[in-house]
DNA sequence: CCACAATATGAGACTTAGTCCAGAATGAGA
DNA sequence: TCTCATTCTGGACTAAGTCTCATATTGTGG
């Protein structure tokens, strides 16, 4: 990960375009919905040239959906990474969402809008889809030294972040359909969760 | 699910037109790649109008996901609903994978070829994601009633179907880069992790 | 501080995806 | 057979996504 701050400029700068524009993305979809919104509204809005949209981004879908959801879920990758060395894997990602807990209220609002437009456009949620499955692949990189007996191309590192994001997508559903305690749902997710020895 | 055969031509040619739809952009593009097949020739292929292929599908990559892993997806849905209902979920879907062991060869082209054209293709791998999320859904359907004290709202019969998919996932990613027995690593996939009750 | 190599951006042309609509065709039911 | 509801078609239209080349910006060795 890395995020210090001695990057050379130009790392930096790269970065902070990336942001620029996820965050333009996320802001216009979320206020005109994702088919009104063009990508020429979005490089304007984020102060680049088309064409440079289309280096950061493989698509206008792609770019929202890391946008609304990015945020959140770096938040998470992050939290995992912070824990105690000594925590197995389970307990590990059980630690993090506990932490984050209280960052939930600040992001309830993103996270409700983005329910909305992914019901509103498949393309939107194909491209969510496939965000969730790439921070799925970085926390099973986390995890890999927090399984024990971790044997060589071990399966259980990426089930267990698999069923991670899993559990985070179903207490999303379930929360934005019935409401309830968000962090208490993925906890009871996570928590119905168990690795077995190999 | 009811695929009986006596649902009415109407209802019979619409399925029959999906199913060409998909076929014919697997076909296509497993041939000439996802990039320089066009929807054009898809359509003409399939012989429906441009206009009609998009009345099934909501893009050219989406058709071709469901036709490269939709058959192979099918199979496995298919095969837990055959299941008898006293199994419960988890040794349902152990069954399910059993039994599907000796039909793996026939779709191994497709399945290898599937992971090729991800690869070159960002766009294919986010409707891929969003089709293993919709095959997970319908699982997680058929594992409620497997659930002895489920709950109303239980999160456990989609973490489940979760896991099954991501199973399937990660032990093809496996396959892929480094051959291996596929039914025997998605069986290991399988009995790695277990769902406790709450 | 300067020059040069490497890489990022900008601009605009071009192909093709994806939407929309009015009219033809087709199956369900009387 | 006739009517109604749905689905298919063909074509026009907007915008997504690709490509190329010129320009600017950053990192590096002198």
């Amino acid at each position: 990960m890395s995020h210090s701050e001695a990057d050379g400029l130009a790392v930096r700068k790269r970065r902070a375009t990336y942001a620029r524009i996820a965050a333009s993305a996320a802001r216009l979809a979320g206020e005109q919905g994702v088919g009104n919104t063009t990508v020429d509204q979005i490089a304007q809005d984020a102060e680049v040239a088309r064409a440079t949209f289309f280096r950061y981004f493989d698509s206008k879908e792609s770019a929202v959906a890391e946008g609304v959801a990015g945020p959140w879920l770096t938040l998470v990758t992050e939290a995992i990474a912070r824990q105690p060395g000594h925590l197995p894997a389970k307990e590990a990602l059980v630690a993090a969402f506990t932490e984050l807990a209280d960052q939930f209220p600040a992001h309830a609002g993103q996270i409700r809008e983005l329910a909305g437009l992914t019901r509103g456009s498949p393309a939107l949620a194909a491209w969510t889809a496939r965000a969730y499955q790439r921070y799925e692949h970085a926390i099973a990189e986390l995890l890999v030294p927090r399984i024990p007996d971790a044997t060589e191309r071990d399966p259980r590192p990426h089930l267990l972040a698999a069923l991670a994001m899993a559990s985070v997508r179903v207490s999303l559903d379930e929360w934005v359909r019935h409401e309830g305690d968000l962090p208490a749902l993925i906890h009871r997710a996570l928590g119905s969760i168990s690795i077995e020895p190999v």
